[in-house]
Parts: C-alpha cells; sequence; structure tokens
RNA sequence: GGGCCAGUGGCUUAGCCAGGUUAUAGCGCACGGCUGAUAACCGUGAGGUCCGCGGUUCGAAUCCGCGCUGGCCCA
C-alpha cells in the first residue's frame, strides 16, 4: 500500500482512463456479464450537432451510472450508443456551409455530392460528440454505436414501413400540411416552432349574392390566403345578427355586433334581425377579388362554392364567420372535403403564387399581403386594417414562417392504433409513475395521422416504388427484395437509389421510386429492432427484443417515447420498450432555461476544468430528483466537491498509517480480529448503506442513492467512524485493537468504493485499486455489495443514541467552558437512551473524555429548591407575604406547612413551584428522551491528565509547523512553572508516546521552540529531530 | 389558449401520494471550540407569510378549488 497525497481530481481522472484504457475495462465488463440475465438499454440517439451540453450530459451520465450499478449486480448489458444522424438540422448546416439558399442550386450543385457532404458533417460531429461522451466516463459501446445513416439501419425503417403497408396503415393522400418554403418540404408539428410576431389582422368584406351592400364579414390575419377563399364557416348554434351600420348591412355573431360597429368608426348601429348560425347556410356570396383571381371566377360557376357552412369549431372570437380556405388551413380542408369543396392552393412549393392566382403569379405568398390588402380596399371589401401580435409557426430549423398548403403526402395512420397504443401505456413501466399516465396518455388520445414523407435529400428514402405502366405502387423491405426485383444498388441513399428501376409485380412494367425521404422522427423510432440488425439479422433480435429500459427527458415524451410507440405498434403491435425512465431539464439557478443571448449557459467542460468528472457526475446524480428540472448551482457542485474530498482523505487517512505499519489486509482477515464495537456498527452501516443504494438504483432514483452514499462518507465514515479510531491508529507496532480498526476500515473503504462506483467511477476505482489487497483489472468488475454481509440494526440504534449524547456532553461542555481536551470526573446520563450508553460504555466515555459514566432513569443528584409564587402567597398573607415567602425558600422540600415567627402556617394550593436545580460543578445539556449531566470539578489528577494533553497538543503543532513526519522521532524540551511541572512529570511516558518523543525534559528549551499560555501557565515548547 | 411538472430561510433541498406536537438537512452568515488524514470537523445562534387566496378538517407544507411565477409539451 503507498502513501497517498491531496485529492486533484484531474490527476485521478487521467490515471483512471489509462486504467481504463490500456486493460480494455469496459469490455471486459461486457465480456464478463455475458451468460448473465440480459439486460437491453436503449440508449435514445442524439442528433449529431457537434457539441454536447449539460442537459445531454446529465442524460448520459444518469445512464450511465444506472448501467454501471446493473453490471455490477451481474446483468449482462446492451449499452450500445446510437446517433441520429439525418433530416434537415444537417441539411441546413451543410447548405449554409456551401452557400446554398434553396433546393434548385442543391439539385445544380448534385444531390450526389450535398448527399455526401452530409454524410460527412453528420460523421464528423458524430466523432466530436463520442469524445465529448468518453470524457465524461460514460461507458458505452462507443467503438460500435449504432447509426440510422447506415444501410442495415435503413432496411430496419423499411421493413417496418413495408409492415405498414401490408397491414392497410400506410397511406397516400392530399393533406393540408405545414410547409416550409424555403426548405420546400412538408414539416411534421413537432418541426413546427411557434414564437410571437405581427401579422396583418383584416376584416373582409363578402357581398352577399342578390342583396345591395350587405356583407358577410370575416378577420384573418393571413391576406394571402383570401385569393384561396372558397367558403365561410359560421357555428350553427350561435346567436347571429343583420346589423345596419351607416349605409351597409353585416352579418356577424350577435355578441360582436357593437364591437364591429366600433371597428367600423360608426358611432350607431341597428340589429335589423337576429338568428341562428344554421339558418345561414347555403347562403351565396361573390368573392371580393374574383376580377384578379381566374381561379375564382372559374370557382364561382360551381354551386356549392362562395356559399356559408355549419362547423362546430367556429368560435364567436372576432366576427364569428371563419374565412374558409381549403388549400390552406386543416379545419378548412376537413370542411371541404366534407362537403366536396374544391382544394384550390394556387401556391407552388417555394411558397408563390401559381398562374391560376391571377395577378400574384410568381408573387411570396407572405410579400403579397399588402397589395391584397390595397386590393380589398379598393373594391370596398375591407373594414378595417391594422396589425396583431400573435403565435406564429416557423420552421425549426431555419426560422422560415411556414404556410399551410395542401399537397400530397404519405401517412401512417396510426390514429387507427389507438386503442393498442393506449393499453401499451399501461403495460409499460414509467418512472416517474406520471409519465406515462398524464400528459403522454393524453397527446397519445388525440394523436393524428403521422405525415412521414419529407421532399427533401438526406434521409431514409421511402421505400416506394411506382409502376410506370400501371400506377402500382409496391413497398420494398429489405435489400434482397430489391434485388429480386431486378434493381441493384450501391448504397441505400439518395441520389443513387433513385435509378433504382425494379418489376412491377402486377403488370411487369418498371416502377420507380417515390422521390421522398423519410420524416427524421421515423428513424429513431425504428431504433429498437434496427440496433439490433434486424431485419437483416434475427438471432440479436430474438435475444434482446424488446428494450427493458429507455432514459430521456421529458420532451421526449411527445417525441422518441411517442414515435418509438407509435413505429412499434405499426411494424411490432406492441411498444418496443418495457420500462421508461423520465428525467428533466437543465436550468440556471434561477430555474430560467440556459440560452447563448441569456449568457447563462453552464458547459459541462467548465464543470470538469473547475471540480472534475466526479464531482460533475455525483452532482448531477444526487442534485434533485431525476424527473425534476436541474436548477444547476455552482455552490453545489462545490459542495459535492468537498464531499468527494472528504471521502479521498478518509482513504488518505487510511493509507498514511497503514502504509507506516505495513499493513497487509490479506493477512489480517476480519473474521480473524478483535473487533470493537465502532468497527462492528461502521461494517453494518457500510451494509445498510448498500442496500439503500441498491435498492433506490433498482427502483431509478438516483439521487435517493447518491445522497445516501454522500451522507453515509460524510456522516458516518469520515465525521464519526475516522474520529472514534483516531486513537487506536495512533497505537504502536503490532496492537491488536489498531490492527482490528485497520481491518474494518479497509474493508469498509473497499465496499464503499464499490457502491460508489457507478456514481464516482473515477475516484472509487483509484481508492480501490490503492486499497487492494492484491493487484486487480478493475473495481468496475466487481460485485455491487448488497447485503452480503449482515446488518445489526440493534447495534446502529444504539450508535445513533450515544452520538447525541456526546454531541450533548459537548455542549454542556461548552455552556461550563471545559474543553474536551481536558478530562471529567463523571457524565450522567438520564433517560431512556442510557441502556444504550451502557452498551457502548466505553466507546462514551473515550469520546466524551470522561472518567466515569452513571446511567440511570432519574437522577437523584438533582437539586430541588422551592420557589414561591407571589401571586399566591401576597393575596393570602398580606403583608407576611415576603416572611412566608422567605420560610418557604429555606424549607428546602416539598412541604405543606412552614413555621413563620414559631407560628405554623399552612399552604395554600400553588403557593411554590419546584425548580430543579443542577448541583455546583456540573453542565448539564438536554433534548427528547435524553439528558446529560457533566461534572466538571477539577482535581490534581485530572489537572495532571488535562495539562499532559494540552503539552501533547502544543508539542504536536510545533511538529506539525517543523513539517515533520509522522513517525519521525523527537526530543521535547519545555519551559515552564512549578505547578504545571509538577502535574505533568508524572505523565511523562504519556506524553512521549503521544508525541513520539524519545527524551522530554523540564528547563532550558533547545530546537524549534513554540511558546504558549496555557490556564494561566507558560509554556514553552522546544522539539529537535532526532 | 390547453395539458403536465415544480415553487419550502440568502442559496440548494427533505417531507407531500397514505394530513397529526416545535417543518429536514447542507451551504452561507455570527460566535465559540477541536485538529498530525481532512481546503476537514464539533457546538451554539440568527434566519421561514412552506408562492398567494379560498375551501375541506378538531388539525393542512401535505387534500380540493382559483390564481401567480418558472419549466416542458402542445394549439
Amino acid at each position: 500500500m503507498k502513501r497517498v497525497g491531496s485529492y486533484v481530481a484531474e490527476d485521478v481522472e487521467e490515471r483512471v482512463f489509462e486504467i481504463w484504457r490500456e486493460r480494455s475495462a469496459h469490455s471486459r465488463a461486457r465480456a464478463e456479464a455475458r451468460g448473465g440475465e440480459r439486460f437491453y438499454f436503449l440508449d435514445g440517439p442524439p442528433y449529431t450537432t457537434g457539441r454536447i451540453h449539460l442537459g445531454t450530459t446529465w442524460n448520459k451520465i444518469l445512464k450511465d451510472a444506472v448501467l454501471r450499478h446493473r453490471r455490477m449486480k451481474g446483468l449482462d448489458v446492451m449499452d450500445r450508443p446510437g446517433w441520429d444522424m439525418h433530416g434537415l438540422p444537417i441539411e441546413v448546416k451543410v447548405e449554409e456551409s456551401l452557400g446554398l439558399s434553396n433546393k434548385k442550386e442543391i439539385e445544380e450543385l448534385g444531390v450526389d455530392r450535398f448527399v455526401e457532404e452530409c454524410r460527412s458533417f453528420a460523421l464528423r460531429f458524430k466523432d466530436q460528440m463520442t469524445e465529448q461522451f468518453r470524457n465524461l466516463g460514460v461507458w458505452l459501446t462507443w467503438e460500435d454505436p449504432y447509426m440510422t445513416v447506415t444501410d442495415e439501419y435503413i432496411e430496419a425503417a423499411w421493413w417496418a414501413l413495408k409492415r405498414g403497408h401490408e397491414r392497410d396503415l400506410l397511406e397516400r393522400g392530399q393533406r393540408v400540411v405545414n410547409w416550409c418554403p424555403r426548405c420546400e418540404t412538408a414539416l411534421a408539428d413537432s418541426e413546427v416552432d411557434y414564437r410571437e410576431v405581427s401579422d396583418p389582422s383584416i376584416y373582409v368584406k363578402l357581398p352577399v349574392e342578390g342583396r345591395e351592400d350587405e356583407y358577410v364579414l370575416v378577420w384573418t390575419t393571413t391576406p394571402w390566403t383570401v385569393p384561396s377563399n372558397v367558403a365561410v364557416a359560421v357555428h350553427p348554434g350561435y346567436g347571429y345578427a343583420r346589423v345596419r351600420i351607416g349605409e351597409e348591412v353585416f352579418i356577424v355573431a350577435e355578441q360582436v355586433a357593437e364591437d364591429v360597429a366600433e371597428l367600423a368608426g360608426a358611432e350607431e348601429h341597428d340589429v335589423l334581425d337576429t338568428f341562428l348560425g344554421e339558418d345561414l347556410r347555403g347562403l351565396r356570396y361573390r368573392h371580393p377579388l374574383e376580377d384578379l383571381v381566374p381561379g375564382q371566377a372559374e370557382m364561382h360557376d360551381r354551386d356549392e362554392v362562395h356559399r356559408v357552412y355549419l362547423a362546430d369549431f367556429v368560435t364567436v372570437e372576432k366576427t364569428g364567420c371563419v374565412h374558409v380556405a381549403p388549400g390552406h388551413g386543416p379545419e378548412d380542408f376537413d370542411l371541404a372535403q366534407e362537403h366536396g369543396l374544391p382544394v384550390f392552393s394556387p401556391v407552388d412549393e417555394e411558397g408563390r403564387f401559381t398562374d391560376e392566382a391571377g395577378r400574384y403569379s410568381g408573387k411570396k405568398v407572405m410579400e403579397s399581403n399588402e397589395e391584397i390588402i390595397r386590393d380589398l380596399d379598393e373594391r370596398g371589401a375591407l373594414m378595417s386594417g391594422s396589425t396583431v401580435s400573435h403565435r406564429y409557426g416557423h420552421c425549426w430549423r431555419c426560422d422560415t414562417a411556414l404556410v399551410f398548403i395542401a399537397t400530397e403526402q404519405w401517412f401512417l395512420k396510426i390514429s387507427s392504433l389507438t386503442d393498442g397504443m393506449l393499453e401499451e401505456i399501461d403495460r409499460v413501466d414509467w418512472t416517474p409513475e406520471w409519465a406515462g399516465s398524464s400528459r403522454f396518455r393524453d397527446w397519445v388520445e388525440g394523436g393524428r395521422d403521422w405525415c412521414i414523407s419529407r421532399q427533401r435529400y438526406w434521409g431514409i428514402p421511402l421505400p416506394v416504388w411506382v409502376c410506370e405502366e400501371c400506377g402500382k405502387e409496391t413497398v420494398v423491405g429489405t435489400v434482397e427484395e430489391l434485388e429480386e426485383r431486378g434493381g441493384s444498388v450501391e448504397g441505400l441513399h439518395r441520389p443513387h437509389v433513385d435509378d433504382v428501376v425494379i418489376e412491377c409485380g402486377e403488370c411487369g412494367g418498371g416502377a420507380r421510386r417515390v422521390e421522398d425521404v423519410l420524416d427524421v422522427w421515423f428513424d429513431s423510432a425504428v431504433a429498437s429492432w434496427a440496433n439490433l440488425d434486424y431485419p437483416r439479422r434475427t438471432d440479436l433480435f430474438e435475444k434482446w427484443w424488446p428494450a427493458d429500459l429507455v432514459i430521456e427527458g421529458h420532451d421526449q415524451a411527445r417525441g422518441w417515447f411517442y414515435s418509438q410507440l407509435g413505429a412499434g405498434s405499426v411494424a411490432m403491435d406492441r411498444a418496443p420498450y418495457e420500462a421508461v425512465m423520465m428525467h428533466g431539464f437543465t436550468l440556471d439557478e434561477e430555474g430560467h432555461k440556459m440560452s447563448k443571448s441569456e449568457g447563462n449557459v453552464v458547459s459541462p467542460e467548465e464543470v470538469i476544468e473547475r471540480y472534475g468528472r466526479d464531482t460533475l457526475r455525483l452532482y448531477l446524480m444526487g442534485a434533485c430528483a431525476p424527473w425534476a428540472d436541474l436548477h444547476f448551482d455552482w455552490d453545489e457542485c462545490g459542495n459535492v466537491y468537498r464531499a468527494l474530498n472528504v471521502f479521498w482523505n478518509v482513504h488518505r487517512f487510511a493509507s498514511t498509517y497503514m502504509s507506516m505499519d505495513d499493513f497487509e489486509p490479506s493477512k489480517h482477515p476480519l473474521q480473524g480480529q478483535d473487533l470493537e464495537p465502532e468497527d462492528r456498527w461502521i461494517l453494518s452501516r457500510a451494509q445498510s448503506v448498500a442496500a439503500e443504494v441498491d435498492g433506490a438504483m433498482d427502483r431509478l432514483e438516483p439521487h435517493v442513492a447518491a445522497r445516501a452514499l454522500k451522507a453515509f462518507v460524510l456522516d458516518d465514515l469520515s465525521r464519526w467512524y475516522v474520529r472514534i479510531i483516531r486513537d487506536r491508529t495512533w497505537m504502536e507496532d503490532e496492537d491488536p485493537s489498531k490492527l482490528a480498526a485497520y481491518s474494518a476500515l479497509h474493508s469498509v473503504l473497499m465496499d464503499t468504493a464499490r457502491i460508489a462506483a457507478p456514481f464516482v467511477p473515477f475516484v472509487a476505482e483509484e481508492i480501490y485499486q490503492s486499497l487492494a489487497p492484491e493487484p486487480l483489472e478493475t473495481l468496475h468488475l466487481e460485485e455491487f455489495p448488497s447485503s452480503r454481509g449482515r446488518i445489526d440494526t440493534e447495534l446502529e440504534g444504539d450508535m445513533s443514541t450515544v452520538r447525541s449524547a456526546v454531541n450533548l456532553v459537548s455542549n454542556a461542555r461548552q455552556k461550563a467552558g471545559v474543553s474536551l481536551r481536558w478530562p471529567v470526573r463523571r457524565v450522567v446520563v438520564e433517560g431512556e437512551g442510557g441502556g444504550c450508553v451502557k452498551r457502548l460504555e466505553e466507546l462514551f466515555t473515550k469520546m466524551t473524555n470522561a472518567k466515569g459514566v452513571t446511567v440511570t432513569d432519574e437522577w437523584s443528584g438533582l437539586d430541588e429548591r422551592v420557589e414561591p409564587d407571589m401571586s399566591v402567597l401576597g393575596p393570602a398573607f398580606g403583608e407576611d407575604a415576603p416572611r412566608v415567602a422567605e420560610a418557604v425558600r429555606s424549607s428546602e422540600s416539598r412541604v405543606e406547612a412552614v413555621e413563620v415567627d414559631g407560628e405554623p402556617i399552612e399552604l395554600p394550593e400553588g403557593a411554590y413551584g419546584v425548580v430543579e436545580e443542577v448541583p455546583e460543578g456540573y453542565a448539564s445539556s438536554a433534548s427528547e428522551g435524553l439528558r446529560v449531566f457533566v461534572d466538571c470539578r477539577l482535581d490534581d489528577e485530572l489537572r495532571s491528565e488535562g495539562y499532559a494533553a494540552e503539552l501533547i497538543r502544543r508539542t504536536q503543532e510545533t511538529r506539525k509547523e517543523m513539517e515533520l513526519e509522522e513517525d519521525r522521532r523527537i526530543a521535547v524540551t519545555v519551559d515552564t512553572d512549578e505547578k504545571f511541572e509538577e502535574l505533568v512529570s508524572p505523565r511523562s511516558d504519556y506524553v512521549m508516546d503521544e508525541t513520539r518523543a524519545d527524551e522530554l525534559s523540564f528547563g532550558e528549551v533547545r530546537g524549534h521552540m513554540t511558546e504558549w499560555e496555557v490556564e494561566g501557565h507558560p509554556l514553552r515548547v522546544g522539539v529537535e529531530p532526532l
């Protein structure tokens, strides 16, 4: 065993990394676990953005701690990390780097080159992030991750879609989708960012056909959709009115008549008549821009167009009449489907009006708002124009304002699977319990069909081939199938896959692929089987699937938890995971989001630099319940660091003395030792903590585990046990009590390191390695100490009481001004806890520095004093009261009558109270159920010991000043007064023993000298090394 | 606008689901003490409208309702 220096996290962590690397510790741990019970952990693939942050750090560290714990329990853990590498975010980054701004420029550059560029970006970011995660000490199989860009992964997604197709769940259809005019693609609901923006707010007058100056009034914030207006919707059950304002009549909801009048700037308005919304059904109007938009004029010939329809989604807000543009709103679209209305959408993929839009043709829709407003105004169709601030959807990647347009897309009809999905939610084990029950459940219940097609390049190609002859759709599930159909591929990405022509199964014609790629959310949705290379190989799938556990943040409820449930339901008819642990977000100290613009971002690297990886890990593990949001706090990091420092110093303490004594743990097994109660206690506590930590980790409550561990190290091990055994370790040679303490301390430290391994893998490894009797590979191959030893609850209870009693004595001593260094004659312990103190008497007297202890239920040594109550005596005895009081006071005990001037006087009820008094020379302190009395009276024998202790303390201080080795022999010379010398001389041997001195003499001081005053005695101590 | 989660001394938090004396602990602060592992430790003290309001109850940090603030998700 070697002596160790101070705790320097960086050095420890570097050394441990080196050990892990050269011994292939992680792969060995995996190999050793083979044959154990299989535990399929599925890593949620982070998107390859290039940088990890505190949130992703927390995520991976939680995973790592849980997996380390499971491994140490003998489970064969699947710990393959994953990477989410396709999709718009990377495409946008690549576009930026190549200076491209739209799809046309990408096509000009060449899809081939663009896709290659995306691949290399993704791979590069993956490598960068891998290094960052490794640097946290996270043990995942970094050298062999699953990646969404590999052919086998793509096949897993294809296979799932083919399953969906077979089950009639894959469908092509026209729908209104969120569309990014810059990226020129459909976006999923989850890809839309809502942001507060200022938009026009206009009231449009739609002239009622056949009536002069009468209008249906509608409101919109998107003037550019007015050219696409096809109908108006009103609520069948609401009250509506015809309102005369000036020369004109407006049809609006009855409730808003006054608002509308105000809007029109009119002081007066007349409600001509009122009726229900359903009475408006079929009312025909003319489109105000029919002269400018040829499509509108054409449509008017159709009888169903430009009429009022009834719809429940209408609210009374604004006018109660809703402008319906089926090509530009999901609800509008649904209404159109229902009533056979045309879906008029004269807008192209770049968000420009088409020729159908007449004079607006070629213009960007968003930029046409003003012109449209002006045209409406010129035609007398505008009532009011202003602006309004509201939330509007933007592209999650490029921040462009989105438009709704009707396009042909591919859908997974998961809305038809809702019942099964809800059953799966009930079956899955959620931590915390509400993760599955509340929010997630609502989301699944309201789930719409999943639009999985994107009109982009860098993604999993949609595996649908359409026959050019007969139009038959073929969904390809595997590469093998593709080749059987006569296709040959050199990679499944675009553009190569686009060139593959396969034979139509129906007519033998040539089928070409639909050019879309998949929504990137679908990629990770299939991870549970793609990670097992299914369907390309089946053995892994059969062994491992489904996942036993996934661990992600609460943003993934609607993300990955959901997408996996959806894809799993489509392909496997079940959820692909058995248990889900959900964690929170990392916020700043104030509980606000960390963001670059706020300047409140804390990076994991900063924390590592300041305190090290173990501190970062233990902090993240214990700071709060994982499902709560974590408010990052530097001070708390500092506390965690100090706790680790204490852990380190216990080990340092052990290594210092054990190495000084050449203690070999293997030669002194615990079984043969003559253990003291404190030894048995700390061994028992270690087992209790092991069980507590083990249980908490099993329940996925790492914060409970981390806190129990921290409390044990600080409180039980360092502050109590080490304090107790200090004098035992200071004994020389082969003292059996010392050896017993060493054995116990050694054993406890080894167990503590094993318990700590999942949380602070570096410092635990170093401590374990340093104490191990024989060289070993790595701590992380060891078994988790789950209560293999016995737990002695009675002893733990006794000790806890004794600690309280010791604290009370300290308190009492302080009140009396008697320092712990000075022995006291006796301590009296009174109360229920007395038995505990009795059982640990030796320990108690040692820790209180008392010569003896008396344990009693009720101590008879207290003085009782009676205190007359003048408020009773006064009224009873008038002017005699003071003399009665005096007599009562001097009666010394409880009496019913006293004598005053020889006269017996009977005392009334409550004439005095009895006050207990601590006798002279005693100090006392009490807590619930326990009271102690400390006899602080000194005699020469105690003084002799006290002065000796003072001399030892001063000598040690002198040694320390001289920076002498702990076991260096010295000569001590003392210059003091006669009394001091007289009292200390008889204890010279004791003083020499404690200070490792070979000589002790009084008189002239030699060597390094320190000067003191002790209880009024001058004291000069000289120390010479020998 | 809706759903879910959280709000406890200056800071971080326990307790809350299963209501019960004086609300937990640490950091920080003040004072005193100990110390040859310790940048550690021990003791004492100050510091609280348990986010607010209302309700249920003999009794609410805890249960219910309505708000406020923050986070997440969604419209």
